[in-house]
DNA sequence: CGTTTAATTGAGGAAAGTCAAGTGAAGTGG
DNA sequence: CCACTTCACTTGACTTTCCTCAATTAAACG
């Protein structure tokens, strides 16, 4: 297991999510407050991993789940065959770690370097049965993270490899709308391969998909991780 | 709003999961005691669908979450050109209608007469609010749903339409026994074309696919709706 | 600056989609 | 109870699309 120091004190693991029944405009909330996090904070650790490092393998026992404080984390499964089959891709704010059955159900790998709250399950359970709001957060969390993965099978049922990515594109800007970051360029923290294992297709497929929508004008490629959009309405005709 | 009869004392609804973090071997548990199904009922009303009948739609403002007792149901997307996509079906026991940002994310039909409980919003947020177990149990809900939504993801991101329904299989199989149903054969209460709406292929493909899988002698139609697995390392073999 | 890794591009083949026709099952009404 | 209608499913022929393999180019890194 990776050994993390003490959290420091007036910061501690967040959980940015809405509550499902209320609208929010596309936009996530801290649902945490200042209080709440600090006393978090006191069960957490800190981790750090360096870019490509493995965080846990699917199967493991969980002892304890993960925080996002900075970084982008893949989570995905490997087939007998050695093929791996991205399920999703997790960002700051972001909670995983929770297993089925005692144990991981994916394994994870820091995409950039990543800094994490780190938490053991006992505490946590123990907080929980304590905190019916902190509870309903994670109930909020929960929520978000089943509509994303109701999403990526959405996604991944087209037939067409300039619709995948199309969509792909749409959901990656708006997770960067959600964070509250600015969506006039598009950044792209994974490679072709792995946008490739999340749409269910090879990345030559990808990289031509890239390709088709720049002459079409939709997108424009700044390099390989940053492009823009330059014909919305088209990106989203394609990505019906 | 439909509208139902209230709930009959001492029966209520029903959550059936399993704590994420402890094994249990496939088999899914009733998470309430009765205590708590006839409080629940107390704000419930049941509710009654005919085969065929729509009993939300996406995007509707949500003001009640269902619990089904008996019956198949299906939540389901529908694309601007009008195919339809099957995010998942849901069987006795499970919870929907969780929405999100107020409206429902999906919408549902019944797939065979279905009888569930009709809990309204705001009665089960007081109630969640009270009840930290009861959250407790709705976060082991969202967990195992969570799961089936990636393992959906998985299923889809094959390309091999063997693969796909040999998956397929083995899901409705797994579900079968975590009821506590016997396992000697599969029944299917979805028809070709649901099937080819839950894996992405064309009800044509899905069609070869079962006569594939019956050549192979793999499996073994009975009829359209119930066939036994005769090769059972075969099946896993090719859906890897 | 050279080496390694990531991404692009091209050609050929396999697999599933589409369209259309045919078969079987279920349900309806006389 | 049986002929008829309807719907669900199957099967075949043809087309499209993407995957595979291989070669080339571009970017990243020591």
């Amino acid at each position: 297991m990776v050994r993390g120091k003490p959290a420091a004190a007036g910061q501690g693991p967040t959980i940015r999510a809405n509550d499902p029944w209320i609208a929010s405009a596309g936009k996530y909330h801290q649902l945490l407050s200042p209080e709440k996090r600090s006393r978090l904070s006191s069960i957490a650790s800190v981790v750090r991993f360096r870019k490509g490092a493995e965080i846990y393998r699917q199967g493991c026992s969980a002892n304890a789940v993960f925080s996002i404080v900075s970084g982008v984390v893949k989570a995905y499964k490997t087939r007998p065959d050695g093929e791996e089959h991205i399920a999703e891709f997790l960002f700051p704010d972001d909670l995983f770690g929770l297993p089925e059955e005692g144990k991981y159900a994916n394994s994870t790998k820091a995409l950039t370097a990543v800094t994490a709250f780190q938490i053991p399950v006992v505490a946590l359970r123990s907080q929980l049965s304590k905190d019916a709001a902190l509870e309903f957060h994670v109930i909020c969390k929960l929520c978000q993270e089943l509509r994303q993965a109701q999403q990526h099978s959405f996604l991944l049922a087209r037939r067409q490899a300039l619709s995948k990515v199309a969509m792909f594109l749409q959901l990656i800007e708006r997770l960067q709308a959600a964070r509250g970051e600015r969506t006039t360029d598009i950044y792209l923290p994974m490679n072709r391969s792995d946008i490739g294992e999340y749409v269910g297709m090879s990345l030559e497929a990808v990289s031509r998909a890239f390709r088709g929508l720049s002459a079409r004008g939709i997108i424009k490629c700044q390099d390989r991780r940053h492009l823009k959009i330059t014909d919305r309405s088209a990106l989203e005709a394609i990505s019906v």
